[in-house]
Parts: C-alpha cells; structure tokens; sequence
DNA sequence: CGGGCACTTGAATCATCTCAAGGTTTGTGG
DNA sequence: CCACAAACCTTGAGATGATTCAAGTGCCCG
C-alpha cells in the first residue's frame, strides 16, 4: 500500500487532470480520456533556477513548453549582444510557438524566478493532434490567442507615451495574474525595472521615473517589485484611449 | 469542345495546384490528391477595390483568407477612431489567423490596391485538416512562421531610429517581393507615407525626411511610391546590426 | 483645367535618452 | 552575524531625435 502510494502520488500531484491551470492552458476543453493521453505525453524537466535557459535562440524545436510555476522571458539577441524582450510567460501560458514556422527556435527563454514547466514533444504532440481533432483545435485556439496578444503588443509599443505603455503594461499583467486567481490589485513583479524597459521600448531610468510619477499621483504604490494599484480607474485612462480593459476584477 | 473549355478554363485558371503562389500559400507541401480537397473549399469573391473591407474588427471569424493579387492592410481602431497597423500583406500570404483565438477578427483587413482573395471557411478547412495531417501540419507551419513575422515586427518597434526602422522595413519588403518573383531591387510601395508612418511608429514627416535622407545619400532612388534600392550594402548597415538579410538576390 | 490629396521641407518644441551621481537591497564570504 | 561588493533602482541636468505646426509643391482625377 505504500509502495503504490509512492508510486502514485508524484503522479497524481502532476497530472493535467488535478492541475490548476487547466483552463490555461493546453488540456482546456478536453475531455478526461483525452486528457489522459496528452498527459502521457508530458514530460516535467527538474525546476529552473533564475537566469537559467529552457531554450535558446537556434535550437532545434524538439518540445513545446508549459509553463506550471515562475514565470519566463523570451528574447532575441542581435549579433551585437543586446536583447530584445518579446514577452514574459506566466504559469499556464505555452512557449515556443514561434519555432513551428521552420522547426527551430528564434527566441531565448530563460527563467526570471524559480520556475517549472512541462514539457511536450513537439513530434508525439503532433501526431497526437492528427488524431484527436478536439486538441488540435485547442492547438489552433492557443496559436490565435498568441498572435492576437503579439499583435496587442505591437499596438503598445505603436505610438504610446511612456505612461501610456507603462501602465498598459500594469493592466496587462495585473488581469493575466487575476486569471491565475491571485490579486488584481496587488502584485510582484518578477522581471527587473531593465527587463520592463527593454519591453516596452523605453529605457530603464525613464521607466523608473514613470513608476515614480504614477505613485507621486496617487495611482500606484511601488516598493520595489511590489505594486499596488491603488486607483485602477486612473490607471486605466492613463493607459490610454484604445485599452480595453477585459477583467474589471478588484479582488 | 467550346463549351467544356468555357467551363473549365476559370477553374483551370484559378486552381491551386496551378497558381503560381502555391508554395508560400497554404497548398505548399500537399500532395495532388489533398491539394484538390482543399480546392473544393476554396471560394474566390469578386476582386476587391482599393479601400474596401475585407474583414472588419469584430465580426464573426468565417473564413481564411490567402491573397491573390494585390495587397492589404490590417489594422485596429481605437475607441476614438485611430488606427494602428499591424502589418501589410501581400500575395501568397494568409490573413485572418490572430481570429482563430476566439473565433472573432480582432482587426480589419483593407485593400491597399485592387485585389483578389481565396477564400476558405474556416470551419470546413478545420474539418479538412482533421482529416488530413498534411494540410494540418501546414496549418501550424504557418501560423508558427506568422508568430515569428510578428515578433520580427515587435523588435523593429523596440528601440531603432527612424533610419533603422525603415531601412529594416524596405529590406523586408523587398525580399517578399523577390520572393514573389519580383524585382528585390525596384518596386513600388502600395501603401501611403502615413501607413508606413503608422506601421514603424513614426509621423508621416519624419518617414517623408528620412526617404529623402537615404535618397541624398545615394542608397535610395526614390520616386514618389517607387523605391530602387541603389546600394543595398549601405542599406542594410541603415536598418542596423539585428538584421539579418536572408534573401541576398539582386535580380 | 482646376481642385484635392499626397508628399516634401522648414523651424520650433518636447519627450525621451544619455550621462552622471547617489542610494538601497541582496547575497556572499569572512 | 557582520562587512563588503554587486546588482538594482532612483533622481537630476543637459543633449537629441522625433514631433508638431506651418507652408509650399506636384501629381492625379474629375
């Protein structure tokens, strides 16, 4: 009985079918049975350590990535050595999509905390979806939410003021952490001041000067990584005209 | 004898597996047998003038589109009725996948010039390539490469000069010219000064300046929406080290 | 031929960047 | 547990590239 208990229990901790992030990510809208042969397929590699890399940039795509703790970064390098931040993953959203264009990857994803994926083989994962029509679409859904958020980001970095990107940036990430079901209000950030920068095509000391104005108004209360949203209505104008904001959480 | 030909010659004439875009279109990579599958889905509306829609943000996701001949915008509209461009879009290439998401177009499609569409309902080609793992294989190829453009596009806006911006936007338009089988050397722009503007993130003035820069100092030939790219070296220094020239045709 | 639209060019302004210095937190080794 | 170094962040002042506002040109279409 313990035997199958130790067995089991790693098993049972990790199975798509117990996971919070379910809904997230690639299991939703399948049924258990299907469930269960995705789940076959998944592979969780030992955590990441902050600054440690889960793909670079010319590997071959050999997995698609979930991530099920912590959170990424992904970039690109020029020849010169700088990077270019193209997106922070948090827990239940896919990395590596990009890499199904010609099978390798054109982005570097390394670890802004200590974090966790799983990990699917891109080839069983395909042969799978021949198969089972209802991920595949899952597949698609997930791929068209990705270049609908893409294309949201280009509109950020379009014509926007520094505080319009910043808190643009804020109201994004406080309703992707409302989703994981933890506060809308309040929040740490994982990524550094040069991180959000280099993202939001700014440069670090005008995003510290930003933080500094929003939290002078009123509108946020910054400690360090810690933010708190103490007037999302303000928050939100100064976002700009075209945000929508999705999620009116508060909690 | 006339009258099989009457029949058959628009069929003939507007068949995938004779168009000359099948190999950057979705039929690249089928066999005959699946390519005439798909080719039962495939509607072709009447040509589109300059300025009509194709799609229009918000309306129910129908259909994928492949152009034919001419070319698109896609852009977003603001609340207060501006718009941001997210790219352009030229023969050969898909529109309509950042819908896929939640079965709604989150932006609208406009031809730049008279233009000609495939069209293929969305959910028929699911249902196609459910069946067919060639086509679906295809499917994920091609958002994949379409994830990556967009990432490419994200990192033009990141942190570049106006110089760099639209030198980097020439190169990129003349390699998926030549890629065409047209000239990578002259060609002309469909689109107004104020699209590129709004496209690079830059006013209409400053890309106006820096065309007549490039023009003064011999890399360009500019004359008003034809372009020749007279010294394609110096040019690509211009759009700055991060990027990488793929197509090195001079045709 | 004339009116309108797209584009060019100039001059002044402004937001962001650059450079520079100082402060705070974090982690490490003594 | 403390001291020190490194990384990260904040703030200020001056420089700069892009924008704004404004005027003028030339091409295309009716």
């Amino acid at each position: 009985m313990q035997k199958t208990k130790l067995i089991d229990f790693p098993a049972i901790k990790t199975a798509c079918s117990k996971c919070s992030l379910q809904q997230l990510c690639l299991p939703q809208g399948l049924n258990n049975a299907d469930m269960e042969r995705l789940e076959r397929l998944v592979k969780r590699p030992r955590p990441l350590h902050r600054g440690e890399y889960l793909f670079c940039q010319g590997d071959r795509l050999k997995s698609l990535y979930a991530v099920r703790s912590g959170s990424f970064k992904s970039y690109c390098l020029g020849e010169d050595g700088s990077e270019k931040i193209l997106g922070f993953h948090l827990p239940g959203e896919l990395l590596g999509l990009a890499g199904l264009g010609d099978g390798e990857h054109h982005a570097t994803a390394s670890a802004l905390d200590t974090a966790s994926v799983c990990a699917v083989p891109f080839d069983r994962l395909q042969e799978l979806a021949d198969h089972l029509p209802s991920l595949n679409h899952q597949l698609h859904r997930i791929m068209g939410q990705r270049i609908a958020r893409d294309q949201e980001a280009l509109m950020l970095l379009g014509d926007k003021s520094a505080q319009e990107r910043l808190a643009t940036f804020l109201l994004n990430i406080s309703s992707r952490f409302a989703e994981r079901g933890f506060s809308a209000r309040e929040f740490n950030l994982s990524m550094s001041r040069q991180d959000i920068a280099n993202y939001l095509g700014l440069t670090l000391e005008t995003v510290s000067r930003t933080f500094s104005q929003l939290q002078k108004d009123g509108v946020l209360e910054v400690d360090r990584r810690l933010i708190r949203i103490v007037d999302r209505g303000r928050l939100t104008d100064a976002a700009g005209a075209s945000f929508t904001d999705t999620s009116s959480a508060t909690r």
